[in-house]
DNA sequence: CACACTTACGATATTCGTAAGGATT
DNA sequence: AATCCTTACGAATATCGTAAGTGTG
């Protein structure tokens, strides 16, 4: 059985008529006999009674033309749906990002992503760096953005750059007037920090740890926002991502880089493995891999 | 795309492996290989990711495993169900007759019919002469058995056998010694007969009519098994088809042959058309028709 | 070097269209 | 006699299997 014969047979169905339907297929007419010929031979009886002069539906063809025209609308419908995916007119992406990005660069990212596929649905989760890697690893995302995983991890890194702390000081700090801080300059202050156990958090200390240096925290927060509100209003200082600048300018905050010892943390996509990204969610790493870098020129 | 390839691509989505599906489809691996390619290409991207070392699925390929999965169970179900229907293993047929036949004769055809076709359901119309016709004619049933249509009707007409008006009487009439009964004799008695619109009484009168006789009635009843028994009581006589004969003795009333004028009507399938039965209720015309007569050797 | 998938090519099988045949109105 | 479906046959197309090619572990 094929689907041209199941083609056929319906198209004389509806015609009752060999040559008018025929004519539909773009076949001739003694090929469009033969097809629904082989079809009756191959289901072992007549769906047809041809008189000569009038074409007529057997009891079970009348049932089956019920069954065969469902399940060419199923055959069709889902040849549609896979071009739809591979031509990015239909589908869907989850995506996975550090809080950091998700908020400062990621919308504009999708904005771009919309513009061209609008068909596209798209869904992003916020969360922690130890989550998106764990939703990547367990494939409850196709794309996450976070710090780079460490030497070991099965999952596949694409660096898009790397990211500095930053200071980030009241505005009327006298530390806001220098060009760069340094970390034994901004410890004079009280320092507000993001509570574990935020990736970032625990960077901060391990590394602070390295120079012989203790983190001495005053405040603490989940949220970087709230951080820059804090230090906006004067209780105090902190080290944000470079990722964060703008939106710690926006909340009323000043940025300076931060010295002795800088900082450094690579970011960038991380996805289960090399070439299994369906196709729409190929579309937006590439969206992202080309889009200007939120860390300017700086690279990886 | 054909179904060819969809079984293709399912078995390899199975093993993840061509060779072992290529063994369980018994094909060759190349042509394994080129089908699969082809579905890809028909469908515009990639089902699966070869690595020369090992096969696994793309996002779309996940996808359209269980699409395609389906859409085959589905053909393969619509491919059995007509198989099964063509072969009597399934199936259903409606069948229509007056109230003497079904009552008397059916069942027992039934019961041969359903001895060697267990899986086809029947549903039995009981209804009067016309409805029988009627529902034929509407498609309703596949077969109907009744008198035999006036001329000129659009039914299809079978005949089974020739229906005489037997004499019905209570077991103690002195008529009961005789044996045949005239009209003229019965007549000597009250009459007990079927209500209008019954095509038996229509006939009755019209016959008894065209040879100057008139029927008067003293009981009547919808029922044949009504009549019988209120013969059978001693409460009068009656004239009944043929047919009914052991319904009534059953009933304890007795049947003689009624002359003067005999009033015959040829009993038969009816069916919408020639050759436009199921091969459920063409199977079930044949039990009726080579199923012994219940009017003897008769004949038409 | 061995294994697994892909590509190439010749043989086979199927399908298609043209032409002739048959039956009914 | 005209129309519509079926059958027959030669040609085009597609598919398949064997054999060679390619890349990876």
């Amino acid at each position: 059985m094929t689907v041209k014969q199941l083609r056929a047979f319906l198209a004389v169905a509806q015609h009752l008529n060999f040559l008018q339907a025929s004519e539909q297929l773009h076949m001739s007419q003694p090929a469009l006999s033969l097809a629904v010929k082989g079809l009756e031979e191959y289901l072992g009886g007549a769906l047809l009674i041809r008189t000569t002069r009038s074409v007529t539906l057997t009891p079970e063809g009348e049932l089956f033309v019920g069954l065969a025209r469902q399940l060419l609308a199923d055959w069709d419908s889902i040849q549609d749906k896979m071009r739809q995916r591979f031509t990015l007119q239909q589908g869907a992406v989850s995506v996975a990002a550090i809080p950091a990005f998700a908020a400062n660069h990621l919308p504009g990212l999708l904005k771009r992503f919309y513009d061209r596929f609008p068909g596209i649905h798209i869904t992003v989760h916020d969360v922690i760096n130890e989550q998106v890697m764990e939703m990547v690893r367990a494939r409850k995302v196709e794309i996450g953005v976070c710090f780079e995983p460490p030497p070991g991890s099965s999952l596949q890194f694409e660096p898009l750059g790397s990211d500095k702390l930053v200071a980030v000081l009241p505005a009327d700090s006298p530390l806001a007037r220098r060009a760069t801080v340094s970390w034994a300059q901004l410890q004079q202050y009280a320092h507000i920090a993001l509570q574990r156990p935020s990736a970032l958090r625990l960077l901060l200390e391990q590394r602070l740890a390295k120079h012989g240096m203790a983190l001495e925290v005053a405040f603490e927060s989940h949220h970087l926002a709230t951080i820059g509100r804090m230090v906006a209003c004067g209780l105090g200082c902190s080290a944000v991502p470079e990722l964060c600048l703008s939106q710690m300018h926006e909340l009323g905050a000043v940025c300076r880089p931060l010295k002795g010892p800088e900082i450094v943390q690579r970011v960038g996509m991380v996805t289960s493995g090399p070439d299994i990204l369906s196709a729409a969610a190929g579309a937006l790493a590439e969206v992202i891999r080309s889009a200007p870098s939120p860390w300017g020129a700086t690279g990886q």
